[in-house]
RNA sequence: GCGCGAUUAGCUCAGUGGUAGAGCGUCACAUUGACAUUGUGAAGGCCGGAGGUCCGAUCCCUCCAUCGCGCACCA
């Protein structure tokens, strides 16, 4: 052996040496032979094929590459799935960056150019991002390896959506959606972040009326004043009665609306309503049939109703508003501290302007019922525990899922577009000519997926849903391993959707893991310059160091401040561990190569020892309690392997008969070769690398547990 | 406002109904040894606060405090 251990040079041999061996494939596997195989089935959460790894993608990779490695070994027919995502808006997010620095922008390319470009750069990144996976250690199946836009994922997706309509879960209308003025497309709730902000609330005079406000830039075509039936401050004004009033921009005629939705505590108990850019006042005009009218338009601007402001950003426009209304003596007061919540887009933090627009929902309610039921029964277990309550309170307080995006990025919608109704038509085979509801002309829709609609799909669409024939062998899939942030945008809807298409669950535990965090815990970004790049790690101290330093001290679901020198500590231990292996090669007898040679020392108290920590460690994998098996195997190898055995038999191996030594040189020997197996899949390259030194011939990845 | 999580050694974090653990850091001693180091040992914690259950609570229950995070259409 040589003097030093390095994992420069031995990952990659190794990792090639294995994915030669055909065993990622569950096929290729000995296990395969065997009819009674279990299969066990992991999908990999795709990365996003729009930029490099970061650290949360090596933390994905290290517990589901354990997750599988254990699998393997226990004989399992052990299948990782891996994937890359185009994830539409956050990849167009991404390259509009890009095209920024160079002076162009998405706005000067037709939709083909744009999506050609970025299909490119993906291409580019996707390579990336799957070789930094094997470097990574990942044991996943490559021949299987999907892109969320290959044409038989697609196809499914568009099954999906076709169906959704067949069963009037599908609709297009005009509902309020969140629009961001910047990146100019409507987003689901989920893409919106809540943001408390201190703002001046203007009181108005609405004609007999004082009207709090926070957003007078609003007010133009506000023509109906709202009030709640039982307040008797108001009781002597009818609904429907007719007020001649002075507003910003001259006289007009407002109408009494009675609603309970009105708060009598807030402001003065009378509001005017903005239907077209405000859900409350939204769901107030649907429910008494009244006007809607645009204010302002999809940038953010002003449009011809604001009169003398027409063309102003709604920013500049507020003060020279409240200007105005002060010139006309019809600002009662200003409430210059009131705290309150704004929207904003999440990627973007620009504030959300709420715009009416034709969208696809998908009606949520009936979906989430299904995954209530099948998480309250336990066919879907999380851990930690905690989530499923989070889940369960999420999806009892579900609203429908608007799936649109004006983006050119991402996967087409399949339907057809009115030119005069506006009405939509599902048509995955282009065979729709004219509008089934008024015959008008029809277009094809320019709108294409939320990518999580696809992405929700991605458990039963990449195991070829419905005929394939890994979707009868490995569907449902035994764990969905991901990212705690990403419950509500994924996980719950992979349970919707699963159960949707596939009358199953998609999967039956779901793991979440946290954040990884810098040394000082804090969240990596970019402006931060904090971010620790895997990969530089892994050169650094080896793949074997960084994994199990993301192990050990981590649980399920809790963030990890990821500091070097934890890394450099296991760096520490990949040396121990070589040079117990060399120490103990040191120390082979001479014949002991043959079969047979070395005494049976199956009645040692140290073998009695390791079997009792090895069940242990295996309870541990089962219950998903990485950190406490990986801390003991590791507490075991240096603390009692290398300080109490190996020393203890030291005078023997030196002094001893030849008797002695022998039986000295097969207790050291079986007690490494049980810890690597242990060990395995934690640190897969040393351990293998060692292994095969001492079982020429052999592999660890596929030893029997 | 509702909910969730956290609070344990200098730092980062495990853990258990029976006198508290790891890694890193600190200190002392040893060691050229299988070990770009390692070994032996030490210091260091009223396990956030207050009640309760129990023979016994860091752990279970209640309340509180602080920090963090979700969810929420009050203009």
């Amino acid at each position: 052996m040589e003097p030093r251990y390095e994992s420069n040079e031995v990952e990659p041999r190794i990792y090639k040496q294995w994915e030669a061996s055909g065993y990622f494939d569950p096929d290729k596997l000995p296990a395969a032979a065997n009819p009674g195989a279990e299969p066990f089935t992991v999908i990999m959460p795709p990365p996003n094929a729009n930029g490099h790894l970061h650290a949360g993608h090596a933390m994905f990779v290290t517990i589901e590459d354990i997750m599988t490695r254990f699998a393997r070994m226990r004989g399992k027919r052990a299948l990782w799935l891996p994937g890359m995502d185009h994830a539409g808006f956050e990849t167009q997010v991404v390259y509009e960056r890009k095209l920024e620095k160079e002076g162009r922008s998405r706005f000067d390319m037709t939709r083909e150019e744009l999506r050609q470009e970025i299909w490119d750069f993906t291409q580019e990144n996707k390579v990336h991002s799957e070789m930094g996976l094997r470097a990574l250690g990942a044991s996943c199946d490559w021949s299987r390896e999907k892109f969320t836009l290959d044409p038989d994922i697609v196809k499914i997706v568009y099954a999906t959506f076709k169906r959704l309509q067949d069963d009037e879960l599908l609709y297009r209308g005009k509902r309020i959606v969140s629009w961001c003025p910047k990146h100019q497309t409507s987003f689901s709730d989920l893409e919106i972040e809540d943001v408390e902000r201190v703002d001046p609330l203007y009181y108005l005079q609405y004609g007999p009326f004082v009207i709090a406000t926070a957003r007078p830039e609003t007010k133009f075509g506000d023509k109906y004043v709202v009030m709640h039936p039982d307040d008797a401050r108001y009781a002597q004004y009818k609904d429907g009665q007719k007020i001649d009033l002075e507003w910003i921009n001259g006289p007009i005629t407002a109408t009494v609306i009675k609603d309970s939705a009105i708060d009598m505590a807030f402001g003065t108990g009378v509001m005017t309503i903005t239907p077209w850019h405000d859900a409350t006042d939204f769901a107030i005009a649907e429910r008494h049939d009244l006007d809607r009218e645009q204010i302002i338009d999809e940038r953010g601007k002003l449009l011809p109703i604001a009169g003398e402001f027409a063309g102003m950003k709604i920013t500049e426009a507020r003060a020279k508003i409240i200007e105005k209304l002060r010139a006309k003596g019809l600002v009662a007061k200003i409430d210059e501290n009131y705290k309150h919540v704004v929207r904003t887009c999440y990627k973007c933090g620009t504030l959300i302007e709420p715009q009416i627009k034709d969208q696809w929902f998908v009606q949520m309610k009936p979906l989430a019922e299904r995954a209530i039921k099948a998480i309250e029964r336990g066919e879907v277990a999380f851990t930690p525990d905690h989530y499923k309550k989070i889940c369960l309170h999420w999806l009892e307080n579900i609203i429908d899922w608007n799936i649109s995006r004006q983006i050119a990025w991402g996967i087409p919608i399949p339907a057809k577009l009115c030119d005069q109704c506006g009405h939509g038509t599902v048509d995955l085979e282009d065979a729709v000519k004219a509008c089934p509801q008024c015959g008008g002309a029809v277009h094809q829709d320019p709108d294409t997926f939320d990518t999580w609609f696809s992405s929700g799909q991605w458990p039963f669409a990449t195991l070829g849903y419905p005929d394939g024939r890994d979707f009868k062998t490995f569907y449902p899939t035994d764990v969905m391993e991901t990212a705690g942030e990403i419950i509500f945008f994924w996980v719950t809807r992979m349970i919707m959707l699963g159960l949707y298409a596939t009358d199953r669950v998609p999967f039956r535990k779901v793991y979440l893991h946290g954040l990884v965090l810098d040394a000082k815990g804090q969240k990596m970004s970019k402006s931060k310059n904090n971010v620790i790049d895997p990969l530089e790690i892994t050169k650094k101290y080896g793949t074997d160091a960084l994994r199990i330093g993301l192990v050990i001290g981590n649980t399920p679901g809790t963030s990890l401040a990821l500091a070097e020198d934890r890394i450099r500590g296991y760096r520490n231990f990949s040396t121990k561990i070589w040079n117990i292996a060399r120490f103990i090669l040191m120390n082979r007898p001479a014949e002991s190569a043959e079969a047979g040679a070395l005494p049976d020392i199956s009645d040692r108290e140290e073998i009695r020892q390791f079997a009792a920590l090895k069940a242990e460690i295996t309870a541990h994998l089962e219950a998903f309690e990485f950190h406490l098996a990986a801390e003991k195997i590791y507490h075991y190898i240096w603390h009692t392997l290398a300080d109490k055995v190996i020393e203890s038999e030291k005078p023997k191996l030196r002094d001893g008969s030849d008797a002695e030594k022998r039986a000295s040189y097969a207790l050291l020997e079986h007690l490494l070769l049980e810890s690597l197996k242990t060990l395995h899949p934690f640190m897969p390259f040393i351990t293998e690398e060692v292994w095969q030194i001492f079982r020429p011939g052999t592999m660890l990845m596929v030893e029997p547990w």
